[in-house]
DNA sequence: ATGGTCGAACATCGA
């Protein structure tokens, strides 16, 4: 019988410095399932104390000092935990685990690719688009249903975006990073379902920068953070949320979280 | 056109 699964992606821009809001969230929202990228922690200081008190007994995590990190903060078992290295440099960003029923969660942090959008002139940039290439390989070959999300760094379409013009040359929504994402997206026949839920023509953001004098006024966002579904679980999505709200909490990250619920 | 802010860890890098 389907029972409903609601899960959850957030770049925390630390775990540790925002394990206050990451519980107020839990408390207000309780996902079944929290993905977590950039904790920022190596793995033995994760503070798993405070998930395990909220019912997140689940805990599956792939992190590294200083930098990215990722992990999976469940209510419900986690099986056959994965971690690729997609950018080939030892980088954690990403980790993935079974859930009931078969079906994949793939938790991702797609590299920022640093400020120049040229592969010769920023080796960051290139390591961006070789990871987003060894993603499309790895999708063309997937066979069990599976949810892709996380930090995508990429805000493909216009109304992702708060101004398409101004940021044609600016690293998230360039031409061929945009391509790129759409050459992921074909080879996995993803659905991304923040869009199922909010029509394309409609301006939809995940994440404010922390440089604006205040972000709520100037709403100069972008949709970086995704919730993608192969075709056979599209039907099983029947709702999903960013909760904007949270980019205004004390000391916030400057991602905010997505919910998606599925009946799986 | 430019600079604006965070966290980790303690100068600077990555975002």
């Amino acid at each position: 019988m389907a029972t409903t699964l609601r899960i959850a992606s957030w770049n925390i821009n630390s775990v540790r410095a925002r394990i206050d809001i990451v519980e107020r969230f839990l408390r207000e929202e309780a996902p079944d399932i929290l993905c977590l990228q950039e904790t920022k922690v190596a793995d033995p200081l994760f503070p798993e104390g405070p998930f395990r008190q909220l019912g997140y007994n689940h805990i599956v995590i792939n992190g590294q000092p200083m930098h990215h990190g990722v992990a999976i903060l469940s209510k419900v078992p986690l099986a056959n935990r994965q971690a690729h290295d997609w950018q080939a440099n030892g980088e954690a960003r990403h980790v993935g685990v079974e859930l009931r029923g078969g079906v994949r969660l793939e938790n991702v942090y797609v590299p920022a690719g640093g400020d120049i959008p040229d592969r010769n002139e920023n080796v960051k940039f290139g390591q961006k688009l070789d990871f987003l290439a060894r993603m499309t390989e790895w999708s063309g070959s997937l066979s069990a249903p599976t949810i892709l999300t996380g930090d995508f760094n990429v805000a493909p379409l216009e109304t992702d975006v708060w101004s398409h013009k101004q940021l044609l040359n600016v690293v998230s929504h360039t031409p061929i990073e945009v391509e790129a994402l759409g050459g992921l997206q074909a080879a996995g026949k993803w659905v991304d379902l923040a869009r199922e839920f909010v029509p394309p023509q409609e301006k939809l953001y995940t994440w404010w920068s922390y440089r604006a004098q205040d972000w709520e006024t100037s709403d100069r966002g972008r949709r970086l953070d995704h919730m993608w579904v192969t075709p056979d679980l599209k039907d099983k999505a029947v709702g999903h949320k960013t909760h904007k709200p949270c980019r205004g909490w004390g000391k916030p990250s400057d991602h905010v979280p997505i919910v998606t619920e599925f009946r799986i």
